[in-house]
RNA sequence: GGGUGCUUAGCUCAGCUGGUAGAGCGUCGCCCUUACAAGGCGAAUGUCGGCGGUUCGAGCCCGUCAGCACCCA
């Protein structure tokens, strides 16, 4: 006998256990046999913590993990985190700047760099934990970061050869700079919002003295770089002005009048100064005209040395306000008028990001061929192409499918990838530079180094100073200047590489690329990669691209499941910095709503908004957040896992889960007591007979496998999760459990014993459909239900997954349920709206009842007077007169419940003609339907199927109308 | 300007190849019935954004208008 389970359902106390179980027990790691199925965890930065988005696509991955395992898969999913460059660096030197410490530049490269390992050890743990937490099954054997050691070569690799293959490029290009955290940034970590700003239009005197043009700008302070003035080559009203000069106010230069098409007439004046090396279109302009580059500003975006004195280390926006007012002293402003425009902002500093010339690494995404002039691809052949292809030839797709309009925009717009940032915590790029600022890329220093020697004709130089092929930069350069040939030294690149340019390899770097593991032959391309459409671009995109190039054309991963994103109850995303975040934890654990507000308004970046988020907290949580525990809240992400792009997180939502859970508690409860310690049909040699309840419940089960195994297929998880609750709750506990007590109570033997069985094993089933969203509560549950269901094992986790025999859905059974439930919901609905209570038991009558109905009748008796709380019904004969009863209707079976004592004449009526009123609506439509003479072109089934509905309605409402005349009358 | 979605019960959302509108939460009655009050039983609630079209039949297909959201330029 076991112990009894507990009234609820206390899911803390045993997720912890389960949890450190399964990992110890080898039950996340790869079985080895079987087809691969391999699912790589889109790294979480070590910025922090998970977030609800992070729990949500680990709750899917997961259950498609978990699910895989069970149906026999060699499943492997990979977990890791990722270095996240920027954000990380930020996150560190705000840390230092909080504690007091000394700042990034104070501390110098190797000290800071030292910190964000000691802050990457702590946030790297912390979403570890987490991760088990939620019960994820990942392979923490393989546990990967995009800094390791073994990762770290393979991001050079990657680099080394697509430099080698001609597909990378250093240039001086205008690149998006932001000039606080002084880096470059991908046009991707760009964000444009429309702000209010102001349109200046300035006079710019012609150099002949004969007039002047006037020009609109937003940014005033550039006009010090202007190189010309741009017209429309068609515009009449300047046509006779381009090849003149303007002589560009507050500096000496003279500028040309330029025509190109570019120019919007409509715009403005159609007069556009020209300031290639601070603007994008400006600078294809310039290209095109020969036009000199002048920059204004400096790395912080000040003004440069090289501008006129009096501007000289001005702020740009300072600088703005003394180019406005220096014009306007010369009487050059024409007018200012107020104007939107969209502002470009760095997306982790916030700050305005400055078109500016810099020297960068390019990746080529657009040629057709080498942009060295070598034989061989371009980058849109070499790279861009097959990552559309890929697509198109089927070898990937997305699910949702439309997603592919979105990927395919942007490849085909695509710009080449500045991969270099001008930041220390990343992958330091392995290109070195000698004296004369030649440069060498080198997958090591020592490499570098040969590549400079032998350049030079001093090929033995390296050996002769006994220089080894692991030695640091710093090294060689020391024996070299021992040596007397400083001259060879090199110094390596300061920058490191954009982060997306490492995760751009994670599916096969974690595999173990470059070499050829047994891992990257079995696992790769892995089977779906589970994502939010936000990164479609920074890393969807990018993988595929890579991996097609790195592996043979082969894919990262066959299939492309893009989830929503989470948001509040608002529907607006989450984020620290508007305070409306969820920690998935307190959603498990609960918390109470101060202790949410605190958490949501201290360590904020502007503490000014605390009142606002305070507000907001209350109103939406105003009881705090119930503790649901991790399978109710995983439950809850897959139930709101629709196609749709916003999951809308709902608390409620989660509690009602958490009931679920309960419900799932409290139903194995019974059993067990009903089971444990009795005869549970293990024993083959005895005889079991199944009542008709049995039969319908495992028809109904094999049903609902049915349901689940396309749900997993179409990634439904929404459906699944609703197709598991209703089996559960409305079939299994509201029905069968109750259809059990009367079997249990007055059954012979065997059927007993087939009660017993069908309990147990239906109950083992449906905790083993559930396994994959709720793993904790199906796994406790299970080790007690197991054994008295004859089955073995030391976990659900590898048991497997429910499979449908078709040959055990019975119509009979279902049909004589159907019709039992009916007839049980009858009385129930007198009862209900009668007010009666709910155990009185009362007399039912049943009057012109068809053979059918009699043996219906006759195979269910105990279950009809057990559920509807009847006395033995009384079956009347054709000419046996009825008592004055309330009535309810089965197919043409009339149930009677007599009135005497019990039932309000006047309620009766009413309670009859509010059935008639709908009746005769629903009779209506369909009376027209039939009587369209057009119907008779729809197909048979259709038109028979509407016959029988009216022939029922009608039926129906001559017997509704009989029994309210017969009360009426009393 | 280009693109992609969305608009269904008070709220959050399902609704498969067109065949009499569904779930959860909430609401309203009656019940502490020996698995579960985190529960049971019953009930109410929708001109499926507007208009037009195709069709025997439209929430679903087509057109159009309105509103909302996001992405790209």
């Amino acid at each position: 006998m076991q112990t009894p389970m507990d009234k609820t359902f206390e899911a803390g106390a045993t997720e912890a256990h389960w949890a450190d179980y399964w990992e110890r027990s080898g039950c996340y790691t790869p079985s080895g046999v079987g087809e691969p199925y391999s699912i790589m965890i889109p790294p979480p930065n070590v910025t922090g913590t998970l977030h609800m988005g992070h729990a949500f696509q680990h709750t899917v991955m997961d259950a498609l993990i978990r699910y895989h395992r069970m149906r026999g898969y060699d499943t492997l999913w990979q977990p890791g985190t990722d270095h996240a460059g920027i954000a990380t660096q930020m996150v560190v030197e705000r840390n230092l700047k909080l504690a007091g410490e000394p700042s990034r530049t104070e501390l110098g490269r190797e000290r800071f760099l030292d910190k964000v390992w000691e802050w990457k050890r702590y946030s790297g743990g912390t979403i570890e934990s987490q991760i088990r937490r939620m019960g994820s099954s990942v392979d923490w054997s393989r546990n990967a970061f995009t800094m390791d050691p073994a990762y770290s070569r393979a991001v050079i690799e990657h680099f080394v050869k697509l430099h080698d293959d001609g597909l990378i490029y250093r240039g001086k290009r205008l690149v998006n700079w932001d000039p606080v955290l002084q880096t470059a940034i991908s046009d991707l970590e760009v964000v444009s919002e429309e702000e209010n700003g102001k349109l200046w239009h300035f006079r710019y005197p012609l150099a002949d003295g004969s007039g002047h043009l006037t020009v609109a700008t937003t940014r005033p302070e550039t006009m010090l770089g202007d190189t010309a003035v741009a017209v429309h080559p068609e515009d009449e009203r300047y046509a006779a002005l381009v090849g003149k000069f303007i002589k560009l106010p507050l500096t000496d230069r003279l500028i040309p009048i330029v025509a190109d098409d570019y120019v919007d007439r409509e715009f403005g004046t159609g007069c556009v100064k020209i300031t290639p090396a601070h603007d994008f279109n400006d600078y294809a302009l310039g290209q095109r005209h020969g036009l000199p580059l002048i920059n204004v500003l400096t790395s912080t975006a000040t003004i440069n040395d090289d501008m006129p004195e009096p501007y000289r280390g001005l702020d740009r926006f300072v600088a703005r306000k003394k180019v406005v007012a220096d014009l306007d002293a010369l009487g050059l402003v024409d007018k200012i008028d107020d104007h939107k425009l969209k502002v470009p902002r760095g997306d982790r500093s916030g700050a305005v990001v400055e078109p500016f010339l810099t020297d960068q690494w390019f990746v080529d995404l657009t040629r057709e061929t080498r942009h060295d002039g070598k034989p061989g691809p371009g980058g849109l052949k070499a790279i861009t192409q097959p990552a559309l292809d890929a697509f198109t030839q089927g070898k990937i797709k997305f699910v949702p499918e439309n997603w592919i309009n979105t990927y395919n925009q942007w490849l085909h717009n695509i710009q080449d990838w500045c991969i270099s940032r001008q930041l220390w915590w990343g992958h330091r790029i392995p290109a070195w530079y000698n004296a004369a600022g030649d440069v060498f890329v080198a997958r090591t220093p020592y490499d570098a180094f040969i590549q400079a020697t032998g350049a030079q004709g001093e090929f033995q130089l390296l050996s002769m100073l006994k220089v080894a092929s692991d030695d640091s930069t710093d090294a060689i350069n020391e024996k070299l200047r021992s040596a007397d040939a400083e001259r060879f030294c090199l110094t390596q690149d300061n920058d490191v590489f954009d982060t997306w340019f490492s995760s751009d390899i994670w599916p096969m770097a974690t595999l173990g690329w470059p070499d050829k593991t047994e891992a990257l032959k079995k696992y790769y391309p892995s089977s779906v990669l589970v994502t939010g459409f936000d990164i479609i671009f920074f890393w969807v995109a990018r993988m595929v691209m890579m991996g097609r190039y790195f592996m043979n054309g082969e894919v990262p991963f066959r299939e492309v499941y893009i989830t929503g994103l989470v948001r509040d109850p608002e529907g607006n995303k989450m984020s620290k910095s508007k305070g409306n975040v969820l920690d998935p934890l307190d959603v498990i654990d609960g918390i109470t709503l101060d202790a949410l507000v605190a958490k949501r308004t201290t360590g904020l970046m502007k503490p000014e908004t605390a009142p606002k988020i305070e507000a907001k907290t209350r109103k939406d949580y105003p009881k705090g957040i119930d503790a649901v525990g991790v399978d109710a809240l995983r439950f809850t992400f897959a139930a709101l896992a629709t196609q749709g792009r916003d999951v809308r997180f709902d608390a409620a939502r989660a509690s009602g889960y958490r009931n679920f859970c309960n419900k799932i508690w409290n139903a194995a409860r019974y059993v067990l007591l009903s089971c444990d310690g009795q005869d549970t049909g293990l024993d083959e040699t005895l005889p079991v007979s199944l009542s008709t309840a049995d039969r319908w419940i495992i028809s109904r089960l094999q049903r609902v496998e049915q349901e689940a195994a396309e749900h997993f297929r179409s990634y439904r998880f929404d459906l699944l999760a609703s197709a598991l609750y209703q089996f559960v709750w409305n079939e299994y506990c509201d029905w069968y459990l109750e259809l059990s007590k009367p079997a249990l109570q007055n059954g012979d033997a065997a059927q007993q014993r087939g009660t017993r069985r069908t309990l147990l094993r239906v109950l083992e089933s449906a905790l083993r459909l559930l396994h994959p969203i709720m793993p904790f509560i199906t796994e406790e549950v299970w080790q007690r239900v197991a054994p008295l269901a004859g089955v073995g094992g030391d976990s659900i986790m590898r048991r497997p997954y429910p499979v449908a025999d078709t040959t055990r859905i019975d119509d009979a059974a279902e049909a004589d349920i159907e019709w039992l439930k009916a007839l049980i919901l009858g009385v129930r609905q007198i009862r209900g709206e009668m007010d009666i209570a709910p155990g009185k038991v009362l007399p039912l009558l049943l009057q012109n009842a068809g053979a059918e109905d009699l043996a219906r009748l006759q195979r269910q008796s105990g279950s009809i007077e057990f559920l509807a709380r009847v006395e033995a019904p009384r079956v009347l004969a054709a000419d046996d007169e009825a008592p004055q009863s309330a009535t309810a209707l089965l197919g043409a079976m009339k149930l009677l419940v007599p009135m005497a004592g019990l039932i309000d004449k006047d309620a009766e009526l009413a309670r009859l003609n509010k059935r008639i009123a709908a009746l005769e609506g629903d009779l209506v439509k369909t009376q027209t339907r039939v009587d369209n003479p057009n119907f008779a072109k729809a197909p048979e089934a259709v038109q028979q199927q509407a016959r029988d509905l009216l022939a029922k309605q009608q039926q129906d409402l001559v017997a509704l109308r009989e029994q309210c005349l017969r009360i009426a009358a009393l």
